[in-house]
DNA sequence: CGGCAAATACTG
DNA sequence: CAGTAT
DNA sequence: GCCG
């Protein structure tokens, strides 16, 4: 029997027993829990929309100015209790725009180059300013530079000892390359974003295919192995300089340009200089080609099994491949682990932004038959990076009526399993409806005092469920959805909170 | 040289 | 509580 | 592995 249920790893459950396949289905009894014999209402537009006059933008002047500008949050919900766009000019808390770097010449002008209405944002800018001045010297000292010894020979830890007395550790000196510490006057411009010391990923701009990716692709093989072999740490160092490495608009040319990225350092710029030279990472190939980390990566490729049971399945249970997780261990998975085997491949085929879009556009219409049209969804994640092909779809729905994001997550997964799109829930968390429920009882304001900032969400396997029978066999009885199964994240968001907000504004603009 | 992302929720 | 996920 |  063991080879059968190899059958059903292989994905061909159709031509394979019948019975096999139910009884798998049985076992794993992942229909999500809800039931589906009470169909949420559609809220029959009870409450249209206030249409606003067509008016002109108010804040155009402000607009058209290149400054950057902090508003008192009332500007936004006053506006929109009057429907309208209000000015800006009463709110306005601060406006200011980043400026050049002292040192240089584009800007002869003085460094109080922007207007602040309040002192808050000064010591930010001061700060930056004096970092900016402090780094115009080269941060390596080119002359007590080391030699170091050779890169590929295999030894990764030697060569990376940081000079005594200088913060930066010299690095590999490459003659046969031009990617060699470089003269200190050829690097380029850094983004703001390094010059000002920003400090959180999430206030850089990211970009589908950063300059760098391929360098990138190799510092993630690592970054894998340190996952899965349980250094935390060292993820957390890889997980930070890729980060930086992706928000990096330029080509990097020389290692030296690396050592001025925040969470970058001589590690990561010498495997860029062997990078360079040798188009690979010895380190990185090793990893790749390790039969453990193999091993353990397939299983880590399970939704549900993370690096620690990953391992524990390797190493302790002594399985190898998925039909030994099946065979073996099938009956001490837990539910998502189950889904997951199910559908290892389909989960990890991309998917293609057309079909992000429908699927979006079903989860919308959805809430928008159970709640009403001022239902607001965003489509986050690789989509929103303008990726070609996302791992999973990530849907943030919002409405500008508190109350009506109140239960949605339950009622929106009710509906789309009930026409079949969700297949299964592998979690649905509904705390901030079950807080909100509570304080909104006493509460009979509604808006405001609440500090929960967690969201509603569910976690769901996604299938289209039209599809065409296969042509091979047209008078098939029961034919089979071959549509491929698809990881789908539907977010519920306050519509205070900044995702909601931001695209409110846009379209307040545009109105 | 020591410390190390943040917050939150589900599952078993 | 440990593990996993967002 | 980086940072203070």
């Amino acid at each position: 029997g063991h080879k059968a249920k190899r059958g059903k790893l292989s994905g061909e459950y159709e031509d394979g027993k019948k019975e096999t396949e139910e009884s798998i289905l049985h076992e794993i009894s992942t229909d999500s829990e809800t039931e589906d014999e009470h169909k949420p209402k559609s809220n029959s537009a009870k409450r249209k929309r206030v249409s606003s006059p067509v008016e002109q933008d108010p804040n155009e002047a402000y607009f058209s100015n290149p400054y950057i500008k902090v508003l008192k949050w009332e500007w936004f919900t006053d506006s929109q209790k009057e429907s309208r766009v209000l000015p800006i000019e009463p709110y306005l808390l601060y406006q200011g725009r980043i400026i050049d770097r002292p040192g240089d010449p584009k800007t002869p002008g003085k460094g109080s180059s922007f207007t602040a209405r309040t002192k808050t944002p000064q010591s930010i800018l001061e700060r930056a300013r004096a970092d900016a001045e402090n780094d115009t010297s080269s941060p390596v000292q080119q002359r007590s530079n080391r030699k170091l010894g050779q890169i590929g020979g295999g030894r990764v830890s030697a060569p990376f000892q940081t000079t005594p007395h200088s913060k930066r550790a010299a690095l590999l000196h490459q003659t046969t390359s031009e990617h060699d510490l470089g003269q200190s006057s050829d690097l380029p411009e850094m983004p703001p974003w390094v010059q000002n010391d920003v400090k959180y990923a999430c206030q850089r701009s990211t970009h589908a295919d950063p300059p760098n990716a391929a360098f990138i692709a190799q510092l993630d093989k690592i970054k894998l192995a340190r996952l899965l072999t349980g250094d935390e740490i060292g993820v957390r160092a890889y997980s930070t300089s890729i980060a930086a490495l992706a928000a990096y608009p330029h080509k990097l040319s020389t290692g030296r340009e690396i050592l001025l990225l925040p969470g970058c350092d001589a590690k990561i710029a010498n495997l860029y200089v062997e990078f360079a030279n040798y188009g690979k990472i010895q380190e990185a190939e090793d990893a790749e080609n390790n039969e453990e980390l193999k091993v353990q990566k397939l299983f880590y490729n399970i939704w549900g099994v993370g690096a620690t049971t990953a391992r524990d399945f390797h190493k302790e249970k002594g399985w190898r491949d998925l039909d030994d997780v099946v065979e073996y261990g099938w009956q001490t998975l837990t539910r998502v682990q189950q889904i997951g085997v199910k559908y290892y491949d389909e989960f990890l085929l991309p998917i293609p932004r057309s079909e992000v879009e429908d699927i979006a556009a079903t989860i919308h219409k959805h809430a928008v038959k159970l709640r009403d049209a001022g239902i607001q969804s965003l489509v986050v994640g690789g989509y929103r990076r303008g990726k070609e092909h996302c791992g999973d779809v990530d849907i943030i729905l919002s409405h500008p009526d508190e109350s009506k994001t109140l239960n949605i997550i339950t009622d929106i997964v009710a509906s789309l399993e009930q026409e079949s799109w969700i297949t299964h829930t592998l979690l649905i968390s509904t705390k901030t409806s079950d807080r909100g429920q509570q304080t909104l009882a006493l509460n009979s304001s509604s808006t405001h005092g609440h500090g929960f900032d967690s969201l509603d969400k569910a976690l769901v396997v996604w299938q289209n469920p039209h599809y065409t029978p296969s042509t091979s066999n047209p008078s098939d009885p029961k034919p089979k959805n071959t549509n491929p199964h698809r990881r789908v994240d539907i977010i519920i968001s306050p519509f205070k909170s900044g995702v909601a907000l931001q695209f409110s504004l846009t379209s307040l603009r545009k109105s």
